[in-house]
DNA sequence: CCTACCGATCGGTAGG
DNA sequence: CCTACCGATCGGTAGG
């Protein structure tokens, strides 16, 4: 109706990361893309040069908005517990504002090519990094139990933010802060109840 | 060598298995199949009707291991923290013990056509509340925090056992029951130092 | 379990 | 951005 049409490109890693989402990547084919955006199957090499360029936009995309939201946090000086509690809301909401090229990013990588392939490997790992220093900072100041396991710890918060993507539904009642501070939470303070201490072994 | 040679049809459920899980449903055609069994693409539909059967067979054991785990303990009259223990540690195992159905388990289920795909999705309620219920009685007995979301404890709980097949390695150092023992531990007693009361709000 | 084949569809290109 | 097309490959079948 008016001029407020994204580029041509835009439109096409748009529908292309609810296709991938939806279908998966090799069950999506080129004409269904183009169908979708109302042009041939041919037409859409105008503007693109191949199925895995999409691909590899959509996932580059992804991790590129995991780092801006989660690296500026790394010098900050919060106390661990705020700081684990902002990364996380941060991760999540990612996810929920991204719900498409967030699960293209965590189904399809793997049918990458080698070199994006590596590239997002070794990006796995520097998030993985990124929640070892947080908790290893936490356990440093004495803010979380020093009985940590680092690795275990990182890999648990990891797993009740990422797995948001299979569950979480945008226009739901939940926001991404709500479900950021309920898991936070229950992470911090454990599921058990404090006071008379519930017995450790019957 | 001798006879300890698997029947054809579960050789077949195997590789499939591990091909799906490695390259994806759709990635994978019937002829990378057919040749890893030695065989010709032909000559696999002497032993199943088709392609959809397999990924069906695949996702209904999958499914079916979790139950045959989980649901004994249903009825099971033990404290509420020892049975999440043991869910837990079940449920990882059978992760553990079947990466290769559990991963597509996980990523391919969106492929399967109408029918077998609306019974995995009745399925993952039923787990759902499954680990509900086993939270409510947790709470009711006064051995969970009484201001537990039960659905979103339930889905944190989910979270971690299940994201298990992204980063779990059968062969390392980590058993099935480590992994258990190690994410119930924080999840009941949570992250924060006890003593001297970490501050709440700065 | 193989050979030989089917129609359908794939990603991508040439030329306009 | 379209038409028309390319070789390759797909899941599956017939007949043995």
């Amino acid at each position: 109706m008016t001029d407020t049409a994204k580029p041509r490109r835009e439109q096409i890693h748009d529908v292309a990361s609810r296709l991938f989402s939806e279908r998966g990547y090799h069950a999506t084919s080129m004409r269904d893309l183009a169908g979708e955006l109302g042009m041939q199957g041919g037409s859409l090499y105008a503007h693109i040069s191949g199925k895995e360029e999409l691909l590899i936009e959509i996932v580059r995309g992804a991790s590129q908005q995991f780092d801006d939201a989660l690296f500026s946090l790394r010098d900050l000086d919060l106390p661990a517990e705020q700081k684990l509690r902002e990364a996380m809301f941060r991760h999540i909401r990612v996810v929920a504002d991204n719900m498409d090229s967030a699960t293209v990013f965590f189904h399809e990588w793997k049918h990458l090519s080698a070199e994006p392939y590596a590239r997002v490997v070794a990006w796995r790992d520097t998030i993985d990094t990124f929640y070892r220093e947080l908790v290893a900072q936490g356990v440093q100041d004495g803010s979380f139990r020093s009985d940590l396991d680092i690795r275990a710890t990182a890999t648990l918060i990891l797993s009740s933010v990422n797995w948001t993507y299979t569950w979480y539904r945008p226009g739901g009642s939940l926001s991404p802060r709500d479900v950021a501070e309920q898991f936070a939470d229950m992470l911090l303070r454990g599921l058990r109840a404090d006071g008379p201490e519930a017995g450790e072994a019957p």
